[in-house]
RNA sequence: GCCCCCGUAGCUCAGGGGAUAGAGCACCGCCCUCCGGAGGCGGUGGCGCAGGUUCGAAUCCUGCCGGGGGCACCA
C-alpha cells in the first residue's frame, strides 16, 4: 500500500489511492511468497495498461525492508519474494510467541454475547445440538482470540407450553408403571428417557403420586426440567463445552422484564392493540408481519420474551448479541432484527443470528435416525460416546454451517487415517515424539533467539515456515466470518505441508551418523521449526477444542 | 405461492472475483540404509443447466432444474 502511495507521489502513477489492497499466497510456488493483483484493480482507474501500473509499483515494492525480488506476472500480478533469511525469523517468531501465537496482544474492547445450543431441556439433545455446541464453542474460542471478551450463554426454555407438556408426559408415564390406566397425552414428549425421569423422581419423592393432580404436575415439571437440564450440562460438560450464563426464560417473566420491555416498545410508538392482543410493528422494519407480544388471552409469547431478553444483554453490557440456531429459525430473523431496530439499534451492528444448517447420519450408507432414549432421533451422548469426544468436535466443525452435513458414523469412529482428525493429531504426537527423541539424545534447539534459521533454505522448509505465517490470518478471517471450519481446513493442510518436510528434511542425526562440521546448527534450526510447528498445530486443535495428544 | 441454505471427483467436503479448481476416503502403481508407514510420491476422475456483469466467474446477478429447511395469538 505505502509503495502504491509513493508511486503516485513520486508521479509515477496518477490514481486515487484505495485504502486496503489484497495480498495473497499464490498456490504456486514460481508464483513468489505473496501475490497482490493491486495493478490490475488500479489499471482502470488509472486508465493505464495493468503492466504498466505493475511496473510502477515494483520499483517503489522492492525498495521495502525485508522483500527480496518482485516479478510482474501474466496480466499484472506482483509476485514477491522474501529477501533471503526472512522467513526463517518467522519461525523464531512463532517459537518465541508460544501459545500467544495467533492470537491479539490485546483486548479490543469488543463485548460479544454468545447464545447457542439453548437446547430445549425436555428431553435429551440430538446431533444437530452437538454440531452448534461444537461451532459455537469454537466461534467463541476464535472470539477470544481476536480479544473480543465472550460471554457464552445458554437459554433455558423452561417456561411455556412445552415445560406442561413435559410434566403431563412425565406423570402419565409414571401412573402407567404403577399399572394405573392413564390416557398419555396427544403430543406429549416420547422415549425412554421420561419412564427413566419419571420414575427417578417417584423414587426421590415416593408422594408425589398422592398428590392433587396440579400438585403433581408442578413438581414433575420442575424436578423434570431440573433434571434433564442436568444432564444438558452434563453432556455438555464431557464435550468441553462451557457456558458462562444458564439464563431462565422464566427468570423474565417473574422479573417483569417482559413487562418492561412492552411498556419501552410502547412507548417508541412500536406497539398497538388489535383483537385483543397487543403487537410489535415490525414491519415498521422489513418484517413480512406484525407480530403478537400478549395473546388475546393476556399470556405473552415467546417472541415477547426473545424481546426482553435481548434488552437484558445489551444492559449487561453487550456491544454485539449473536445467536446461533438451526436452520429451522431462520424464518425469525426478520421479526428479531425488526425488534433489534424497534429497541433503536442498528441490527447491523450489534445484533447478528448465525444459521446453522442441519445435520444427517447415515451408517454403512443407510440414513440412521432412531435412538431408543431419545425416541425419535439420535442423541448428542450417543454421537460422542462412539466416536469420542475429539472425534465428534472436529467432524462436526470442519465444514461450514452453511451446508447441511451428512456424517457417516463409519468413517468418525473409525480410530485411524481415514478421519481427517487422526491425521491432524498424527502429525503433532509425532513432533512430540521427535522432541523426545531428541532429549534422549540429549539434543535442544537451546535459546530461540540463538538458533541460526537462516538456514532453513530448503524448499520444503520454506513452504512449512509460509504455512505458519497463514495461521493469524486463517484466525482472523475463521472469526470475522464466523466460520470456524476455516480453522481445521488450514491445520489439514499444515500437517500434510509437515509431513513432506519431514520425508524430505532429516531433523536429528542418524545413529551411525558421522560428526557434522556445522557443529549440529541445521539440527537445531530444524528443532525450532519443528517446534514452531507443534506450536502453531497444538494452539489450531485448541481453538476447536480438540486434543493436541503427544501420543497416540 | 413466498423466504433461507445447498448443488464441485465414485463418496464426504474445501475453495473471501484471480494464475494449472484442492483434500480425505475409494481405485491403480511406487517409496522402509528413513527420526512414528496413523507417513510420502505418482495416476484415474469434477464446477447442475442457460444467460449476464468483469480484463478475469466455482465464486457476484437473473432465470430454470434438483435436494434440504422454514413461512402461528407454537416453542
Amino acid at each position: 500500500m505505502a509503495a502504491v502511495r509513493r508511486a503516485v507521489a513520486s508521479g509515477a502513477l496518477a490514481v486515487e489511492v484505495p485504502r486496503t489492497a489484497t495480498v495473497e499466497r499464490p498456490k504456486q510456488r514460481e508464483h513468489g511468497d505473496y501475490a497482490t493483483n493491486i495493478a490490475l484493480q488500479l489499471a482502470k482507474p488509472a486508465g493505464r495498461p495493468p503492466r504498466d501500473v505493475a511496473q510502477a509499483i515494483k520499483g517503489e515494492l522492492e525498495q521495502a525492508p525485508g522483500i527480496g525480488e518482485v516479478d510482474i506476472a501474466g496480466p499484472g500480478f506482483l509476485n514477491i519474494r522474501l529477501a533471503e533469511g526472512a522467513l526463517g525469523e518467522l519461525a523464531r517468531t512463532v517459537v518465541t510467541a508460544g501459545a500467544s501465537y495467533g492470537r491479539a496482544a490485546t483486548p479490543v474492547g469488543t463485548r460479544v454475547n454468545l447464545e447457542f445450543v439453548s437446547a430445549n431441556p425436555t428431553g435429551p439433545m440430538h446431533v444437530g445440538h452437538a454440531r452448534w455446541a461444537a461451532v459455537g464453542d469454537a466461534l467463541g474460542r476464535l472470539f477470544e482470540a481476536i480479544g473480543y471478551d465472550v460471554t457464552r450463554e445458554f437459554y433455558v426454555n423452561d417456561a411455556g407450553a412445552q415445560t406442561g407438556k413435559l410434566a403431563e408426559s412425565l406423570l402419565a408415564r409414571a401412573r402407567q408403571t404403577r399399572g394405573e390406566q392413564v390416557d398419555f397425552p396427544a403430543d406429549g414428549y416420547h422415549g425412554d428417557y421420561i419412564a427413566e425421569t419419571a420414575a427417578a423422581i417417584v423414587a426421590d419423592q415416593p408422594a408425589v403420586l398422592e398428590q392433587s393432580a396440579d400438585e403433581a404436575l408442578e413438581i414433575f415439571r420442575r424436578e423434570g426440567l431440573a433434571r434433564l437440564l442436568g444432564e444438558i450440562q452434563a453432556t455438555l460438560a464431557a464435550f468441553d463445552v462451557h457456558f458462562d450464563v444458564w439464563f431462565s426464560e422464566q427468570s423474565l417473566h417473574t422479573s417483569g422484564e417482559i413487562e418492561k420491555a412492552i411498556a419501552l416498545f410502547r412507548q417508541q410508538g412500536r406497539v398497538y392493540d388489535e383483537g385483543g392482543a397487543v403487537w410489535l410493528r415490525t414491519t415498521d422494519f422489513g418484517d413480512d408481519k406484525d407480530r403478537v407480544l400478549v395473546r388475546s388471552d393476556g399470556t405473552t409469547t415467546y417472541f415477547a420474551a426473545d424481546c426482553a431478553y435481548y434488552l437484558d444483554k445489551r444492559e449487561r453490557g453487550a456491544d454485539r448479541v449473536l445467536i446461533q440456531v438451526g436452520a429451522d429459525h431462520h424464518g425469525y430473523i426478520g421479526r428479531m432484527q425488526a425488534m433489534v431496530a424497534c429497541y433503536g439499534d442498528d441490527p447491523a451492528v450489534t445484533f447478528e443470528m448465525l444459521i446453522g444448517q442441519l445435520v444427517s447420519l447415515t451408517k454403512n450408507g443407510e440414513p440412521v435416525r432412531m435412538s431408543k432414549r431419545a425416541g425419535t432421533f439420535v442423541a448428542f451422548d450417543d454421537l460422542v460416546d462412539w466416536a469420542g469426544k475429539d472425534a465428534a468436535r472436529y467432524s462436526l466443525v470442519r465444514s461450514s454451517m452453511d451446508a447441511a452435513m451428512e456424517l457417516d458414523l463409519d468413517l468418525i469412529t473409525r480410530k485411524d487415517a481415514e478421519n481427517p482428525v487422526f491425521y491432524v493429531q498424527y502429525a503433532h504426537a509425532r513432533l512430540s515424539s521427535l522432541q523426545r527423541n531428541a532429549a534422549d539424545l540429549g539434543i535442544g534447539m537451546g535459546d530461540p533467539s540463538s538458533v541460526p534459521v537462516g538456514l532453513l533454505g530448503h524448499e520444503r522448509e520454506s513452504d512449512l515456515i509460509r504455512a505458519l505465517g497463514e495461521f493469524p490470518r486463517v484466525i482472523a478471517a475463521a472469526a470475522e466470518l464466523r466460520q470456524p471450519h476455516r480453522v481445521a481446513r488450514y491445520l489439514e493442510e499444515l500437517a500434510g505441508t509437515y509431513h513432506r518436510f519431514y520425508d524430505a528434511c532429516r531433523v536429528l542425526p542418524r545413529a551411525d551418523a558421522e560428526p557434522t562440521d556445522d557443529d549440529g546448527a541445521l539440527t537445531r534450526a530444524r528443532l525450532l521449526l519443528c517446534e514452531a510447528t507443534r506450536t502453531v498445530l497444538a494452539n489450531g486443535l485448541a481453538l476447536l477444542g480438540v486434543t493436541a495428544p503427544d501420543r497416540m
